[in-house]
DNA sequence: AAGTAGTTGCAATTCGTTCGCAAGTGGCTT
DNA sequence: AAGCCACTTGCGAACGAATTGCAACTACTT
């Protein structure tokens, strides 16, 4: 990560880690997750200072966030947006599957409407196994 | 809508009507739209009066709501929740697809993970076709 | 070792949404 | 036609999540 910060004229500092690692460690959190765990290792860290970390961290293309739910923005590290997510709208349960699933789908958009989906920003909305038996 | 109301015990009030009237002219609006063009015929309506008529009748079955962007949802008629959203996330622009677009990929959903999907509640994201020109 | 520009913590602020409450009013009942 | 009661409204306060301004701090270049 010291590259592609140091690039862009940013810094490496000790807050910045801590944010990365917890995001990579995290899977998909949310700031607030995020900065719990920070202060394991930093407890002053303010929560702002994780806001605009991850933001940077975004722009420089380590982390991306993606919508799970009604709320706010859950975070992932770069390497590992590989699957989208099935987000239960009865018991809020995350799934996931392989981005592939989405491949013929993704194809007929860019060919009919010449529009490049990113299936991975948003959660698919539906109901999950469980919650569809229950019923 | 009366049936709807007084079959549950609730009343058909004139802000309510106009909430209603302002979702099925504007399509896909937000809380705060919808106020605005409630006001031209009911000057006084309360922001939270709108919050709570469009939760009324989304539990009603009148109006539906999906999250288009990163912020709060967007309320349509029920009626003409037929077509799914793709958002471009550089211009912000919304366009339309037919439900059946994904009809594929959701059986495929159905099939491998006993996931029921409602591609409406969520926007497809990505980029569209003006802005893939314009990079 | 020093200077500079990026970064942090803090507190205040914003935005969108929800809440409690007292006053108002639909619509059933008589 | 009048009365009653539960549902609704408007208002202001409160809310959580996210953003901002600013002064103090510090990573990094030279």
């Amino acid at each position: 990560m010291t590259d592609e910060l140091r690039d862009r004229g940013l810094r490496l500092t000790p807050q910045r880690e801590l944010v990365l690692a917890a995001v990579r460690e995290l899977g998909h959190a949310n700031p607030e997750e995020i900065a719990e765990v920070v202060r394991l290792k930093h407890p002053g860290i303010n929560l702002s200072t994780v806001y605009r970390n991850l933001e940077t961290l975004e722009n420089v293309g380590l982390v991306i966030h993606s919508h799970l739910g009604h709320g706010g923005a859950t975070y992932h590290a770069a390497e590992d947006i590989n699957h989208l997510h099935l987000v239960c709208g009865k018991c809020g349960s995350v799934g996931e599957a392989p981005i592939e699933t989405a491949a013929q789908f993704v194809n007929t958009i860019a060919d009919d409407y010449s529009f490049k989906t990113d299936v991975t920003h948003f959660a698919i909305h539906g109901t999950c196994a469980r919650c569809l038996e229950t019923l």
